[in-house]
DNA sequence: TTTGAGATACGAAAGATTTAGTATCTACTC
DNA sequence: GAGTAGATACTAAATCTTTCGTATCTCAAA
């Protein structure tokens, strides 16, 4: 038995750590803390576990060079994010990914220009269907 | 000082009870029990003790009648609905929501119906705005 | 080749979440 | 009004998450 639970999910932090590095592309242990807002004040070898955690858990990879570890995300970002959207329609949105976009585009706070860009990507992905 | 963490968002199993909640409009403990698939098998006890917390929370009310306590959600699904997307679309969307539904309609599995759905909601969305 | 700055390894405390047990309460029924 | 089925209240164990401290290791400079 590997794990209790087959979490393919991050924890909060976990994703706070992910986004850097999916910014950077890849990097130290203080390259990552480095991005974090100053305001974070994470001790160096908190970050340094949470790395490790992330590892342990398959979603970075890490190569040693010189004395420290380079670490690299196994799972691109936009993986990431459409698992995440399958998840959350699945457990809020009755599995139904136009409800989820309904109360997307409900929402006042959403701008007419979001608006605008999403009707494009809609009309893209629909043209090129039948193109 | 109230709570260390000011968390408006539901936890797993939270979510899981709000879910049958929202869909019952309001319910007792064993109301929300056997919603749940059978195969969940929790004890009465642990649905009792995740209402109280959900309650504690604020995320439903209880009133008692007879010896039983009813409980109803203080929050509307739509509400919770629209949080829960902001959030996301903030953590791991660039607080741009086009690029949430970038990745929605990019996904491959989504069907040429749900397609079609999401954009009769943007269009008409588009037209009430303007009109 | 010693040493020290800076890195990793490991363990663990503190907090949050999930689950359930035991004790107690409450409304009927006899 | 005593007994009981079924409900709640309270406590707490087990697990997961977040955080950091101490010990150790490693490269490079003196």
């Amino acid at each position: 038995m590997r794990q209790k639970k087959k979490n393919d999910l991050l924890t909060e932090v976990e994703l706070e750590f992910m986004s850097e590095l999916w910014a950077l592309g890849e990097g130290t242990v203080r390259d990552v803390l480095d991005q974090l807002p100053k305001e974070r004040n994470l001790a160096y070898t908190t970050a340094a576990t949470i790395l490790r955690i992330l590892e342990q858990k398959d979603f970075v990879i890490s190569e040693k060079e010189g004395k420290r570890h380079i670490f690299k995300p196994t799972l691109a970002k936009d993986t990431y994010q459409t698992r995440t959207l399958k998840d959350l329609s699945m457990k809020l949105f009755d599995d139904t990914p136009a409800s989820l976009v309904a109360r997307l585009v409900d929402d006042a706070d959403l701008s007419e220009e979001a608006l605008g860009q999403i009707r494009a990507l809609v009309d893209r992905r629909l043209k090129n269907d039948t193109g």
